[in-house]
DNA sequence: GCAACAGGCTAATAACTGTTAGCCTTTCGT
DNA sequence: ACGAAAGGCTAACAGTTATTAGCCTGTTGC
Protein backbone atom coordinates (compact mmCIF):
# COMPACT_ATOMS: atom_id res chain seq x y z
CA UNK A 1 0.00 0.00 0.00
CA UNK A 2 2.91 2.31 1.14
CA UNK A 3 4.07 1.09 -2.44
CA UNK A 4 1.04 2.18 -4.40
CA UNK A 5 1.27 6.10 -2.21
CA UNK A 6 5.03 6.69 -3.70
CA UNK A 7 3.71 5.10 -7.56
CA UNK A 8 1.00 7.99 -6.84
CA UNK A 9 3.44 10.54 -6.28
CA UNK A 10 5.93 9.90 -8.70
CA UNK A 11 3.35 9.79 -11.35
CA UNK A 12 1.71 12.90 -10.29
CA UNK A 13 5.35 14.83 -9.82
CA UNK A 14 5.72 13.81 -13.50
CA UNK A 15 2.53 15.13 -14.91
CA UNK A 16 3.01 18.22 -12.84
CA UNK A 17 5.93 18.81 -14.14
CA UNK A 18 4.97 18.11 -17.83
CA UNK A 19 1.46 20.06 -17.38
CA UNK A 20 1.18 21.76 -14.58
CA UNK A 21 -0.84 21.32 -11.81
CA UNK A 22 -3.89 22.97 -12.59
CA UNK A 23 -3.89 20.69 -16.11
CA UNK A 24 -3.69 17.83 -14.53
CA UNK A 25 -6.69 15.74 -13.07
CA UNK A 26 -6.82 13.07 -10.78
CA UNK A 27 -7.78 10.79 -14.00
CA UNK A 28 -4.61 11.54 -15.76
CA UNK A 29 -2.65 10.57 -12.21
CA UNK A 30 -5.00 7.44 -12.02
CA UNK A 31 -4.34 6.39 -15.69
CA UNK A 32 -0.10 7.01 -15.40
CA UNK A 33 -0.49 4.12 -12.82
CA UNK A 34 -3.24 1.89 -14.01
CA UNK A 35 -6.19 2.89 -12.20
CA UNK A 36 -9.12 5.01 -12.43
CA UNK A 37 -9.52 8.66 -10.83
CA UNK A 38 -11.55 8.00 -7.77
CA UNK A 39 -9.66 5.14 -6.81
CA UNK A 40 -6.79 7.36 -5.68
CA UNK A 41 -9.02 8.45 -3.10
CA UNK A 42 -8.00 5.04 -1.42
CA UNK A 43 -4.72 6.43 -1.18
CA UNK A 44 -4.57 10.08 -0.96
CA UNK A 45 -6.97 12.63 0.72
CA UNK A 46 -6.64 15.41 -2.24
CA UNK A 47 -4.93 16.46 -5.07
CA UNK A 48 -3.69 19.92 -3.05
CA UNK A 49 -2.44 17.21 -0.64
CA UNK A 50 -0.35 15.19 -3.07
CA UNK A 51 1.08 19.08 -4.59
CA UNK A 52 1.89 19.59 -1.14
CA UNK A 53 3.56 16.62 0.22
CA UNK A 54 5.75 17.15 -2.76
CA UNK A 55 7.15 20.10 -2.36
CA UNK A 56 7.58 20.49 1.70
CA UNK A 57 9.50 17.38 1.23
CA UNK A 58 11.55 18.83 -1.63
CA UNK A 59 12.36 22.15 0.46
CA UNK A 60 13.02 19.48 3.16
CA UNK A 61 15.47 17.83 1.40
CA UNK A 62 17.09 20.65 0.03
CA UNK A 63 17.84 22.23 3.24
CA UNK A 64 19.53 19.22 4.59
CA UNK A 65 21.67 19.06 1.29
CA UNK A 66 23.05 22.24 2.14
CA UNK A 67 23.72 22.36 5.63
CA UNK A 68 25.22 19.24 4.55
CA UNK A 69 27.53 20.89 2.34
CA UNK A 70 29.11 23.86 4.32
CA UNK A 71 28.76 21.93 7.60
CA UNK A 72 32.42 21.32 8.67
CA UNK A 73 34.26 23.01 6.36
CA UNK A 74 35.59 26.63 7.50
CA UNK A 75 36.96 28.43 4.46
CA UNK A 76 34.66 30.96 3.37
CA UNK A 77 35.26 30.28 -0.58
CA UNK A 78 34.92 26.44 -0.32
CA UNK A 79 32.00 27.31 1.57
CA UNK A 80 30.13 28.66 -1.30
CA UNK A 81 31.62 26.02 -3.92
CA UNK A 82 29.85 23.09 -1.87
CA UNK A 83 27.02 24.85 -1.52
CA UNK A 84 26.67 25.57 -5.23
CA UNK A 85 27.98 22.18 -6.18
CA UNK A 86 24.92 20.33 -3.43
CA UNK A 87 22.49 23.66 -5.34
CA UNK A 88 23.10 22.43 -8.89
CA UNK A 89 23.20 19.01 -7.71
CA UNK A 90 19.74 19.00 -6.75
CA UNK A 91 18.45 20.94 -9.09
CA UNK A 92 19.98 18.33 -11.55
CA UNK A 93 19.18 14.86 -9.57
CA UNK A 94 15.49 16.09 -8.91
CA UNK A 95 14.92 18.10 -11.86
CA UNK A 96 11.12 17.13 -11.85
CA UNK A 97 10.31 17.97 -8.19
CA UNK A 98 12.78 21.06 -8.53
CA UNK A 99 10.42 22.25 -11.56
CA UNK A 100 7.53 21.75 -9.68
CA UNK A 101 8.55 23.22 -6.61
CA UNK A 102 9.20 26.65 -8.24
CA UNK A 103 6.93 26.81 -10.35
CA UNK A 104 3.34 25.64 -8.66
CA UNK A 105 3.87 27.50 -5.42
CA UNK A 106 0.84 29.98 -6.62
CA UNK A 107 -1.17 26.63 -6.83
CA UNK A 108 -0.17 25.60 -3.41
CA UNK A 109 -3.01 26.69 -0.70
CA UNK A 110 -2.79 27.91 2.35
CA UNK A 111 -1.05 27.24 5.17
CA UNK A 112 1.44 25.28 2.73
CA UNK A 113 2.46 28.16 0.70
CA UNK A 114 3.42 29.68 3.41
CA UNK A 115 5.28 26.98 4.91
CA UNK A 116 7.53 26.22 1.84
CA UNK A 117 8.16 29.83 1.27
CA UNK A 118 9.04 29.88 4.86
CA UNK A 119 11.81 27.55 3.67
CA UNK A 120 12.48 29.11 0.55
CA UNK A 121 13.60 32.51 2.18
CA UNK A 122 15.48 30.42 4.60
CA UNK A 123 17.30 28.91 2.04
CA UNK A 124 18.04 32.22 0.14
CA UNK A 125 19.36 33.56 3.43
CA UNK A 126 22.07 30.82 3.62
CA UNK A 127 23.29 31.40 0.19
CA UNK A 128 23.18 35.58 1.04
CA UNK A 129 25.12 34.74 4.35
CA UNK A 130 27.97 32.32 2.26
CA UNK A 131 28.64 35.73 0.32
CA UNK A 132 28.12 38.27 2.63
CA UNK A 133 31.20 36.21 4.50
CA UNK A 134 33.14 36.03 2.18
CA UNK A 135 33.28 40.10 1.50
CA UNK A 136 33.38 39.91 4.78
CA UNK A 137 36.43 38.33 5.18
CA UNK A 138 37.67 39.96 1.84
CA UNK A 139 37.66 36.93 -0.04
CA UNK A 140 34.90 37.99 -2.95
CA UNK A 141 34.65 40.97 -4.52
CA UNK A 142 31.23 41.55 -5.80
CA UNK A 143 28.75 45.11 -6.07
CA UNK A 144 25.89 43.26 -4.71
CA UNK A 145 25.88 40.73 -2.04
CA UNK A 146 22.00 40.41 -2.47
CA UNK A 147 21.68 40.51 -6.55
CA UNK A 148 25.27 38.09 -6.63
CA UNK A 149 22.92 35.45 -4.21
CA UNK A 150 20.20 36.11 -6.37
CA UNK A 151 22.25 35.23 -9.53
CA UNK A 152 24.00 32.29 -8.21
CA UNK A 153 20.46 30.65 -6.56
CA UNK A 154 19.01 31.76 -10.34
CA UNK A 155 21.49 29.20 -12.48
CA UNK A 156 20.57 26.28 -10.34
CA UNK A 157 16.72 26.80 -10.60
CA UNK A 158 17.55 27.15 -14.66
CA UNK A 159 19.18 23.59 -14.24
CA UNK A 160 16.32 21.92 -13.61
CA UNK A 161 14.69 23.49 -16.63
CA UNK A 162 17.08 22.19 -19.21
CA UNK A 163 19.26 19.22 -17.60
CA UNK A 164 18.69 15.82 -18.92
CA UNK A 165 20.41 13.07 -18.03
CA UNK A 166 20.65 11.92 -21.68
CA UNK A 167 21.81 15.22 -22.41
CA UNK A 168 25.59 16.75 -23.63
CA UNK A 169 26.62 16.72 -19.30
CA UNK A 170 26.80 14.28 -16.89
CA UNK A 171 25.44 15.54 -13.64
CA UNK A 172 29.09 15.69 -12.21
CA UNK A 173 30.13 18.23 -14.79
CA UNK A 174 27.83 20.44 -14.63
CA UNK A 175 28.16 20.67 -10.93
CA UNK A 176 31.85 21.45 -11.10
CA UNK A 177 31.39 23.70 -13.90
CA UNK A 178 28.58 25.43 -11.98
CA UNK A 179 31.02 25.71 -9.06
CA UNK A 180 33.24 27.29 -10.85
CA UNK A 181 31.14 29.92 -11.88
CA UNK A 182 29.27 30.59 -8.86
CA UNK A 183 32.72 31.68 -7.54
CA UNK A 184 33.31 33.51 -10.86
CA UNK A 185 30.14 35.11 -10.09
CA UNK A 186 31.22 36.15 -6.17
CA UNK A 187 34.34 37.44 -7.53
CA UNK A 188 36.36 34.74 -5.38
CA UNK A 189 40.31 35.01 -5.88
CA UNK B 1 -12.32 49.68 -29.58
CA UNK B 2 -8.32 49.00 -30.23
CA UNK B 3 -7.83 50.90 -27.03
CA UNK B 4 -10.34 48.00 -25.35
CA UNK B 5 -8.00 45.22 -27.06
CA UNK B 6 -4.90 46.95 -25.21
CA UNK B 7 -6.56 47.17 -21.62
CA UNK B 8 -7.98 43.62 -22.70
CA UNK B 9 -4.55 42.30 -23.04
CA UNK B 10 -2.46 43.95 -20.30
CA UNK B 11 -5.60 42.96 -17.97
CA UNK B 12 -4.85 39.47 -19.07
CA UNK B 13 -1.36 39.57 -19.01
CA UNK B 14 -1.58 40.46 -15.15
CA UNK B 15 -3.73 38.08 -14.36
CA UNK B 16 -1.69 34.91 -16.25
CA UNK B 17 1.15 36.37 -14.58
CA UNK B 18 -0.62 36.65 -11.05
CA UNK B 19 -2.03 32.95 -11.47
CA UNK B 20 -1.37 31.67 -14.22
CA UNK B 21 -3.04 30.80 -17.54
CA UNK B 22 -5.25 27.92 -16.67
CA UNK B 23 -6.60 29.64 -12.80
CA UNK B 24 -7.27 32.92 -15.02
CA UNK B 25 -11.19 32.64 -16.06
CA UNK B 26 -12.31 35.11 -18.72
CA UNK B 27 -14.68 36.27 -16.49
CA UNK B 28 -11.63 37.44 -14.07
CA UNK B 29 -10.19 39.15 -17.34
CA UNK B 30 -13.77 40.65 -18.04
CA UNK B 31 -13.89 42.07 -14.18
CA UNK B 32 -10.68 43.59 -14.14
CA UNK B 33 -11.40 46.27 -17.11
CA UNK B 34 -15.55 46.59 -15.90
CA UNK B 35 -17.30 44.36 -18.20
CA UNK B 36 -18.69 40.80 -17.83
CA UNK B 37 -16.35 37.61 -19.46
CA UNK B 38 -18.77 36.77 -22.20
CA UNK B 39 -18.48 40.38 -23.61
CA UNK B 40 -15.14 39.90 -24.12
CA UNK B 41 -15.86 37.95 -27.29
CA UNK B 42 -16.47 41.17 -28.91
CA UNK B 43 -13.13 41.97 -28.79
CA UNK B 44 -11.00 38.84 -28.92
CA UNK B 45 -11.55 35.59 -30.52
CA UNK B 46 -10.89 33.42 -27.76
CA UNK B 47 -8.26 33.25 -24.40
CA UNK B 48 -5.86 31.13 -26.10
CA UNK B 49 -5.47 33.91 -29.07
CA UNK B 50 -5.44 36.14 -26.08
CA UNK B 51 -2.27 34.16 -24.75
CA UNK B 52 -0.55 33.51 -27.94
CA UNK B 53 -0.89 37.07 -28.95
CA UNK B 54 1.16 38.14 -25.76
CA UNK B 55 4.01 34.88 -26.48
CA UNK B 56 4.68 35.79 -29.62
CA UNK B 57 4.16 39.82 -29.10
CA UNK B 58 7.01 39.13 -26.26
CA UNK B 59 9.67 36.97 -28.37
CA UNK B 60 9.70 39.42 -31.18
CA UNK B 61 10.41 42.75 -29.15
CA UNK B 62 13.41 40.74 -27.15
CA UNK B 63 14.74 39.23 -30.52
CA UNK B 64 14.11 42.68 -31.91
CA UNK B 65 16.09 44.43 -28.99
CA UNK B 66 18.71 41.54 -28.98
CA UNK B 67 19.91 42.56 -32.41
CA UNK B 68 19.67 46.04 -31.93
CA UNK B 69 21.84 46.06 -28.90
CA UNK B 70 24.69 43.74 -31.07
CA UNK B 71 24.33 45.82 -34.20
CA UNK B 72 27.13 47.74 -35.12
CA UNK B 73 29.63 46.66 -32.26
CA UNK B 74 32.47 44.88 -33.28
CA UNK B 75 34.07 43.80 -30.02
CA UNK B 76 33.52 40.50 -29.06
CA UNK B 77 33.16 41.95 -25.00
CA UNK B 78 31.36 44.44 -25.57
CA UNK B 79 28.80 42.34 -27.62
CA UNK B 80 27.93 39.97 -24.94
CA UNK B 81 28.19 43.10 -22.52
CA UNK B 82 25.40 44.99 -24.34
CA UNK B 83 23.74 41.75 -25.61
CA UNK B 84 23.07 40.72 -21.94
CA UNK B 85 21.85 44.32 -20.98
CA UNK B 86 18.91 43.84 -23.32
CA UNK B 87 18.30 41.08 -21.73
CA UNK B 88 17.94 41.98 -18.31
CA UNK B 89 17.23 45.16 -19.04
CA UNK B 90 13.95 43.33 -21.22
CA UNK B 91 13.43 40.92 -18.11
CA UNK B 92 13.36 44.15 -15.43
CA UNK B 93 10.93 46.08 -17.70
CA UNK B 94 8.95 43.87 -19.05
CA UNK B 95 8.81 41.63 -16.08
CA UNK B 96 5.29 40.74 -16.63
CA UNK B 97 6.11 39.70 -20.16
CA UNK B 98 8.73 37.92 -19.35
CA UNK B 99 7.56 35.84 -16.90
CA UNK B 100 4.53 34.51 -19.00
CA UNK B 101 6.66 33.93 -21.66
CA UNK B 102 8.59 31.30 -20.08
CA UNK B 103 6.12 30.22 -18.21
CA UNK B 104 3.22 29.19 -19.87
CA UNK B 105 4.82 27.67 -22.87
CA UNK B 106 2.80 24.58 -22.05
CA UNK B 107 0.04 26.09 -22.01
CA UNK B 108 0.12 27.43 -25.27
CA UNK B 109 -1.39 25.22 -27.88
CA UNK B 110 -0.30 23.94 -31.50
CA UNK B 111 1.19 25.68 -34.12
CA UNK B 112 1.88 28.75 -31.72
CA UNK B 113 3.68 26.76 -29.20
CA UNK B 114 6.18 25.71 -32.20
CA UNK B 115 6.37 29.27 -32.92
CA UNK B 116 7.82 30.71 -29.90
CA UNK B 117 9.85 27.85 -29.28
CA UNK B 118 11.93 28.88 -32.80
CA UNK B 119 12.22 31.87 -31.81
CA UNK B 120 13.79 30.72 -28.47
CA UNK B 121 15.77 28.88 -30.02
CA UNK B 122 17.01 31.32 -31.92
CA UNK B 123 17.49 33.64 -29.14
CA UNK B 124 19.62 31.14 -27.29
CA UNK B 125 21.60 30.77 -30.52
CA UNK B 126 22.36 34.02 -30.61
CA UNK B 127 24.01 33.97 -27.22
CA UNK B 128 25.59 31.01 -27.46
CA UNK B 129 27.41 32.61 -30.73
CA UNK B 130 28.74 35.48 -28.36
CA UNK B 131 30.27 33.25 -26.04
CA UNK B 132 31.99 31.23 -28.93
CA UNK B 133 33.05 34.33 -30.64
CA UNK B 134 34.79 35.50 -27.81
CA UNK B 135 36.46 32.27 -26.86
CA UNK B 136 37.42 32.01 -30.44
CA UNK B 137 39.45 35.67 -30.09
CA UNK B 138 40.72 34.01 -27.07
CA UNK B 139 38.87 36.80 -24.79
CA UNK B 140 36.97 34.46 -23.01
CA UNK B 141 37.58 31.62 -20.92
CA UNK B 142 35.03 28.99 -20.61
CA UNK B 143 34.79 25.25 -19.45
CA UNK B 144 31.81 25.15 -21.47
CA UNK B 145 30.46 27.52 -24.34
CA UNK B 146 26.61 25.84 -23.99
CA UNK B 147 26.96 25.34 -20.29
CA UNK B 148 28.23 29.47 -19.94
CA UNK B 149 25.42 30.55 -22.13
CA UNK B 150 22.54 28.99 -20.30
CA UNK B 151 24.24 30.59 -17.25
CA UNK B 152 23.65 33.79 -18.47
CA UNK B 153 20.28 33.50 -19.63
CA UNK B 154 18.94 32.44 -16.82
CA UNK B 155 20.30 35.04 -14.96
CA UNK B 156 18.28 37.28 -16.93
CA UNK B 157 14.97 35.19 -16.38
CA UNK B 158 15.73 35.24 -12.59
CA UNK B 159 15.30 38.91 -12.89
CA UNK B 160 11.87 38.71 -14.00
CA UNK B 161 10.70 37.23 -11.05
CA UNK B 162 12.42 38.94 -8.32
CA UNK B 163 12.40 41.94 -10.01
CA UNK B 164 10.13 45.02 -8.60
CA UNK B 165 9.88 48.69 -10.04
CA UNK B 166 9.95 49.70 -5.69
CA UNK B 167 12.52 47.25 -4.86
CA UNK B 168 16.15 48.23 -3.49
CA UNK B 169 17.75 48.08 -7.19
CA UNK B 170 17.05 50.89 -10.17
CA UNK B 171 16.67 49.24 -13.23
CA UNK B 172 20.28 50.58 -14.64
CA UNK B 173 21.79 49.79 -11.59
CA UNK B 174 20.55 45.89 -11.89
CA UNK B 175 21.56 45.85 -15.69
CA UNK B 176 24.86 47.03 -15.40
CA UNK B 177 25.57 44.74 -12.42
CA UNK B 178 24.46 41.95 -14.08
CA UNK B 179 26.45 42.79 -17.45
CA UNK B 180 29.61 42.62 -15.31
CA UNK B 181 28.30 39.20 -13.81
CA UNK B 182 27.73 37.50 -17.87
CA UNK B 183 31.64 39.32 -18.31
CA UNK B 184 33.13 37.42 -15.32
CA UNK B 185 30.95 34.05 -16.19
CA UNK B 186 32.55 34.29 -19.44
CA UNK B 187 35.96 35.06 -18.24
CA UNK B 188 36.37 38.02 -19.95
CA UNK B 189 39.86 39.60 -19.65
C1' DG C 1 -34.64 60.40 -38.92
C1' DC C 2 -33.20 55.93 -39.32
C1' DA C 3 -30.69 51.71 -40.47
C1' DA C 4 -26.73 49.54 -39.08
C1' DC C 5 -23.48 48.46 -35.98
C1' DA C 6 -20.56 48.45 -31.87
C1' DG C 7 -20.55 46.72 -27.60
C1' DG C 8 -22.64 45.63 -23.50
C1' DC C 9 -25.83 42.04 -20.85
C1' DT C 10 -28.12 37.53 -19.39
C1' DA C 11 -29.21 32.80 -20.30
C1' DA C 12 -27.95 28.59 -22.05
C1' DT C 13 -24.78 24.97 -23.75
C1' DA C 14 -21.49 21.50 -23.36
C1' DA C 15 -17.90 20.12 -21.54
C1' DC C 16 -14.78 18.91 -17.74
C1' DT C 17 -13.29 17.81 -12.98
C1' DG C 18 -12.57 16.94 -7.89
C1' DT C 19 -14.76 14.28 -4.81
C1' DT C 20 -18.23 11.12 -2.59
C1' DA C 21 -21.25 7.00 -2.38
C1' DG C 22 -21.98 2.56 -2.81
C1' DC C 23 -20.86 -1.86 -4.72
C1' DC C 24 -17.94 -5.93 -5.67
C1' DT C 25 -13.88 -8.97 -5.49
C1' DT C 26 -9.60 -10.51 -3.59
C1' DT C 27 -6.68 -11.18 0.23
C1' DC C 28 -5.66 -12.38 4.84
C1' DG C 29 -5.59 -12.84 9.91
C1' DT C 30 -7.42 -15.88 13.04
C1' DA D 1 -13.65 -21.24 6.84
C1' DC D 2 -14.99 -16.70 7.24
C1' DG D 3 -15.48 -11.85 8.49
C1' DA D 4 -13.19 -7.84 7.61
C1' DA D 5 -10.40 -4.89 5.43
C1' DA D 6 -8.01 -3.32 1.12
C1' DG D 7 -8.49 -1.60 -3.03
C1' DG D 8 -10.55 -1.55 -7.31
C1' DC D 9 -14.89 0.09 -10.21
C1' DT D 10 -19.02 2.84 -11.91
C1' DA D 11 -22.46 6.30 -11.09
C1' DA D 12 -23.63 10.50 -9.32
C1' DC D 13 -22.96 15.22 -7.50
C1' DA D 14 -21.77 19.79 -7.50
C1' DG D 15 -19.27 23.19 -9.23
C1' DT D 16 -16.65 25.61 -12.75
C1' DT D 17 -15.74 27.44 -17.27
C1' DA D 18 -15.07 28.64 -22.27
C1' DT D 19 -18.00 29.81 -25.61
C1' DT D 20 -22.41 30.79 -28.22
C1' DA D 21 -27.08 32.78 -28.83
C1' DG D 22 -29.96 36.23 -28.63
C1' DC D 23 -31.39 40.55 -26.85
C1' DC D 24 -31.08 45.54 -25.90
C1' DT D 25 -29.14 50.29 -26.00
C1' DG D 26 -26.64 54.06 -27.63
C1' DT D 27 -24.11 56.05 -31.34
C1' DT D 28 -23.34 57.26 -35.96
C1' DG D 29 -23.03 57.54 -41.10
C1' DC D 30 -26.03 58.99 -44.52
Amino acid sequence: MAVRVADIRAAALTLFSERGYQATTMADIGAAIGIRGPSLYKHVGSKQELLAQIMTATMDTLLENHEAAISGCEDVTERLRRATEAHVRFHARHRLEAFVGTREIRSLEEPHRAEVLRRRARYEHGFRKLVADGVQADRFRVASVKLTSYAILDLGMGVSVWYRESGDFTEDQVVYQYGDLALRLAGAR
